[in-house]
DNA sequence: CAGTTCTCCGAAAACGTTTGCAGAAGTCTT
DNA sequence: AAGACTTCTGCAAACGTTTTCGGAGAACTG
């Protein structure tokens, strides 16, 4: 007994209106008498009556589906992200639809071909580490689709986007770690066609100059996101005629292995090298010694990236903007040279 | 100019056909002349055209949506499972709604509720700490909608669900800490309603009498997931008369956490006390000391309850099964006692 | 060549809503 | 008391598909 939706015209030939009634009085739309809107919501609430989403947007010519375009859900960061995206779409009613681009351009360009296919409202994206140029996202903007970026933002199209303060936290971290007396810090960046990963390799270098050290371009390496990665450029580091007595690393998982493979080749944390990292992820305060770092808002940056799509689907002429939300330093045991704890 | 989409009707328009000749010749479903399906499919081509999904899903009555009730986004492990499951279900062209319990029974019979409304045509759960009863999922089925538990399962319920080995997973472990020469384990265990928490107590009571070590009730603590409750029943073990030798976590950030007090209060790990953790999440590997765990395969077990729930909605008469991932010990330093290594 | 079977296609209904238009009451104005 | 508003409601079209039914013509059968 297939539980046999309840309609609209259910309801009216019990009520001996016609469903357009029926319609106007549950949408609160337009003129209809007060006593037959109790009548007819009454009687909605007793059969449990819910319209069917299809109907509606069929009609409405809406899919009230946004589309989320992000590199991996694992990564903590983005599912940080999506907790604070779901959160306030799932509110205005609306469902999401993910696909990740696992760091591949090639990926990329197909998820957006899919939820140009399916029609989506809008669109949340952050960009692939292999991204450089937006053009496919242009057909999206064709189809007049608002897409808000985050995080890994373009800074080419004509769209709203909303980050953290790259430049500042980066400038930060490096200051803080100047101020325990580092005078080698070594920065690891991230791929350098990202603009965030940009900005904080500027806040670094500004950091260094402003503070009167000499910036050291061998002290500077490029993630790749990959596994191995860490490994590899930690003992680049440790390898150099004058290795780093400081490190920023590109995030806590890079950092904490990092420490890792440090402690192991025999030097000590903070004492010989000093280390600060980026996200404030879930281990950083446990592990030995307890980690420094940026805490960035991942689940208010979802947030603040939905609601800004929202603000453009809901009225077309809104310009856009560019939000930045703060970020914050953690100071923990690893940055921690001097004693005044 | 709002891209305007392409019809089925402008297609017939301009070849001079029926818009249900059209509609034949696309789904290649009954007899059309494969002339004009030639004719037609070029022509669909070269407009771009794509069926609208919402026109499609109202005549089928399906919303080729799936809904997803988890109790945290955020968790690694279920992060991971969604990745899984988004992977087999965008395959099949459907989407995902995600809703979190965030541990609540209350939140999670407001997303049941929510689920329905929104038609959706199959659900997969796995449940809150809280859930006691499965009661609120009966309404889901009386619609016929299938649904698949997965590692927080139900049992009451005539449905399909997917979980992992626990009961082995937990033996092997204990079996594993025994052999390493501990004499007295203590377990963190999960909230005793869930089934998969029972069922590594079990494992766990099982490999200590089997291998006729006195089980001690003092050595077992149960976890609420809240976030202080680590400090409190580390301390608590490490008070007792004959504090554990070894420790088997109910997961890797709270033996992460374990390792940190135990370590700050004067104590060596493995030496004192050894550990091992469950579900193999990132960082173990790089603390010190490397921690042993368990590797639950979060990824495979969301597919197979994808794959699961699609055989569900494809075939309404496929009896409900249960199906079981095996899980794999992985030994690192954190639990070797013995220089064998 | 009349009857039968096939092959292909079109008309129209349907899915469950929303909405423009118009008409039926009722109320007010003069 | 008749016109002019209001206020409420119903009809029917529309959103873009799929699908049932039946019909026209072609092709075969005997």
């Amino acid at each position: 007994m297939k539980g046999k939706r309840v309609t609209i015209k259910d309801i009216a030939e019990r009520l001996n209106l016609s469903t357009s009634t029926v319609s106007r009085a549950l949408t609160s739309h337009s003129d209809v008498k007060a006593e037959t809107r109790k009548l007819v919501t009454n009687l909605a609430e007793e059969l449990d009556y819910h319209p069917d989403p299809l109907a509606v947007n069929l009609k409405q010519r809406k899919t009230k589906v946004i589309g989320l375009i992000i590199p991996k859900i694992v990564n903590r960061f983005f599912s940080k992200a999506l907790a604070g995206i779901q959160e306030v779409v799932n509110r205005e009613g609306y469902n999401i639809i993910i696909s990740q681009s696992n760091e591949s351009i090639y990926a990329e360009k197909k998820n957006v071909e899919d939820m140009l296919a399916n029609r989506i409202d809008g669109l949340l994206v952050s960009l692939s580490k292999e991204t450089m140029s937006a053009d496919h996202f242009l057909k999206v903007l064709n189809t007049e689709t608002p897409i808000v970026f985050f995080d890994r933002v373009n800074e080419e199209l004509e769209t709203s986007r909303v980050i953290i303060d790259d430049y500042e936290a980066s400038y930060k971290a490096v200051d803080h770690l100047i101020e325990q007396g580092c005078k080698r810090i070594a920065h690891v960046a991230g791929p350098p066609n990202l603009i965030n990963s940009r900005n904080r390799l500027e806040g670094y270098k500004d950091a260094i100059r402003n503070n009167g050290l000499f910036l050291d371009k061998k002290l500077i390496v490029f993630s790749s996101y990959e596994s191995d990665d860490v490994e590899i450029y930690t003992k680049y580091f440790l390898s150099l005629k004058h290795p780093p007595d400081g490190i920023f690393a590109i995030n806590d998982a890079s950092a904490i292995e990092m420490i890792h493979h440090i402690k192991k080749a025999g030097f000590s944390i903070p004492g010989d090298v000093a280390i600060i990292g980026f996200n404030n992820e879930a281990n950083g305060e446990f592990i030995d010694p307890p980690l420094s770092t940026v805490d960035s808002p991942a689940l208010q940056l979802g947030k603040s990236a939905a609601r800004l799509l929202f603000d453009h689907i809901d009225n077309e002429e809104r310009p856009a903007t560019c939000e930045i939300i703060k970020s914050r330093l953690v100071i923990r045991e690893s940055s921690l040279k001097s004693n005044r704890k």
